[in-house]
Order: C-alpha cells, then sequence, then structure tokens
DNA sequence: CTTGACTCTGGAGTACGGTCCATACTTTAG
DNA sequence: CTAAAGTATGGACCGTACTCCAGAGTCAAG
C-alpha cells in the first residue's frame, strides 16, 4: 500500500496531526479512505493538497479562501472557474496593493528617522502621535 | 473642563465605546481621570494615544506591538523604535513579494484560460490538480 | 503475546480583537 | 423634576485557527 497514516501525512506537511484533523472538520482535506479501525490513510494528492493548503495559508489566504480555491477544481463549469480565479486574482491584487500602501508609509518613517537623539524628533513617534502616515 | 467622556473619545477617534474599554482592559488607555460616579475622563494625550493606537493597528502592529511602541516612546528609545519599524517593514515587503508571485500564478492561468470547452483542457484546473499555484 | 507507539472521538481551552447584553446608576436638557 | 441620553460593571459570545486532553481502541516490532 502506498497510503500512509495522519501521523507521517503531518510530519510530511509540516503541521500537527490536530491540524490535519481540523482541516478535515472544516471541510478542506479528507482521507483518502478509512481503515475497518477507523484509521485515516492517506495518499499523494493529500500530501500536495495540505501543502497547497499551507502555501495558500502562508500568503494570507484564510481558511474559506483556501476552501474557495480548493473548490475550483471540483467545478464542471470551466466559465465559472475562469470567473472565481479572476475574482481571486482581484482579491490578490487589492491586498497588495494595500500592503503597498502600508509599505510606503512604514518606509518613509523609517527613512526619515535617524535612529537616535530626542524622541520629540523621531518621525516615527511623531507620525504616529500626531496625523503624518498615508 | 476640558475633559470628555468615553463616548466624545470613541468618536473622536473613530472606535466604539467597548473598543476603547477593551483598550483600558488591554493596559493600552487609561483615563485621565474618574468622576467620584466612575465616569472615565479623557484629555487631548488619550486622543492622541487612542489615534497612534490605531494608526499602528492599519500599519499591521497587533496589539501588542503597539503596547511594545507606547512602551518605547515613553523610554525615549528611538533607535528601537526605529529598529521595529524596520523589521515590520521587513515583513510587509516579504508578504508583497509573496503574493506577487501568486498574482503571477493566477494571472498566467486566467489569460491561459479559453473560459469554454472541456474542463481537462482548463489550465486553472490542471494547475490545481498538479502543484503549480505558487 | 506483550509492549510501546499510534490513532480514535468528543469536547474543552487558548489567543486575538473585539462585540453585545443586562442591570443599574449618573448626567443633562427642557 | 422628569425623561432621555450616557455610562458603569461583569460576563457571555463571536470567528479564526488551532491546541490539548482523557479515555479507549489499534498497529507493528520483537
Amino acid at each position: 500500500m502506498d497510503s500512509i497514516g495522519i501521523g507521517a501525512l503531518a510530519k510530511r506537511a509540516g503541521v500537527s496531526i490536530d491540524t490535519v484533523r481540523y482541516y478535515e472538520k472544516s471541510g478542506l482535506l479528507a482521507p483518502q479512505a478509512r481503515l475497518p479501525s477507523g484509521y485515516r490513510r492517506y495518499g499523494d494528492l493529500q500530501v500536495a493538497r495540505l501543502r497547497f493548503i499551507r502555501r495558500a495559508q502562508n500568503l494570507g489566504f484564510a481558511l474559506k479562501d483556501v476552501r474557495e480555491l480548493l473548490g475550483l477544481s471540483k467545478q464542471r463549469d470551466v466559465a465559472r472557474v475562469k470567473r472565481t480565479a479572476e475574482k481571486k486574482l482581484a482579491q490578490v491584487e487589492q491586498k497588495i496593493a494595500a500592503l503597498e500602501r502600508v509599505r510606503g508609509g512604514l518606509a518613509q518613517l523609517v527613512t526619515a528617522c535617524p535612529g537616535h537623539g530626542p524622541a520629540k524628533e523621531c518621525p516615527i513617534l511623531k507620525a504616529l502621535g500626531e496625523e503624518a502616515i498615508q
């Protein structure tokens, strides 16, 4: 058999066993099969899927977003798949734009701050304390 | 008296009264004083501090980071304030870079997908079925 | 067969950042 | 003075994403 148990799966994806079970409960990752004893068995597809989940999460997708992304592969309607992907792309772009604004504010402050001297001259504290960022 | 109540404070900072009390409980914002009745009174300093908290939060600082920043500003430790901001900036930049990779992958898929035809020829489904999305 | 490692289930607990509620008291406008 | 608006407290509850636990059953090696 080329199937593995929950412990091995967890190890291969770098998550905890509890997390795997939590994902299953959340409808993200079902085992390939169960032994008569109830033990979960997983195959390569599940390993890939679990890694996909983790990567998406690391990129800032909430689990419900991940569920949606994964749902794409189940849809037969190609047009709808494309629309969903486009929506997700738009969301990603929005997220990038928001983070770029944040970066701009932070970068400005960091370059303006000498890193020493009296606090009243620190532009970071000034900006936060008064009204500058944006 | 140039002091205001919790409702006015909340309004001036654009948060809810509950949030103000939550921040107080979290050690972020104490009232200037209390009336004999127990009513909280706030001054300009508290308004500024509350706005500081909100702006820092908008820049991606968690409340515990904000607590740290406020502590640093009290200590007038400008060097550490700058380092904290730099660390946060680096985190933001990493996140942007990762999202840009995702955007690239998604954009490629969206433009390659005809939006019709058999599911097995949809590059989006292909990519998800395998493991292309970075 | 025994032992130790592994896994099962259901449920509780955690951390974050609030939000809402009941009940009671205070302040303010008219 | 009265009524409406504001505020107090303590505690429950929310969603997200886990994390831990008890008690019981299962599997794999020697």
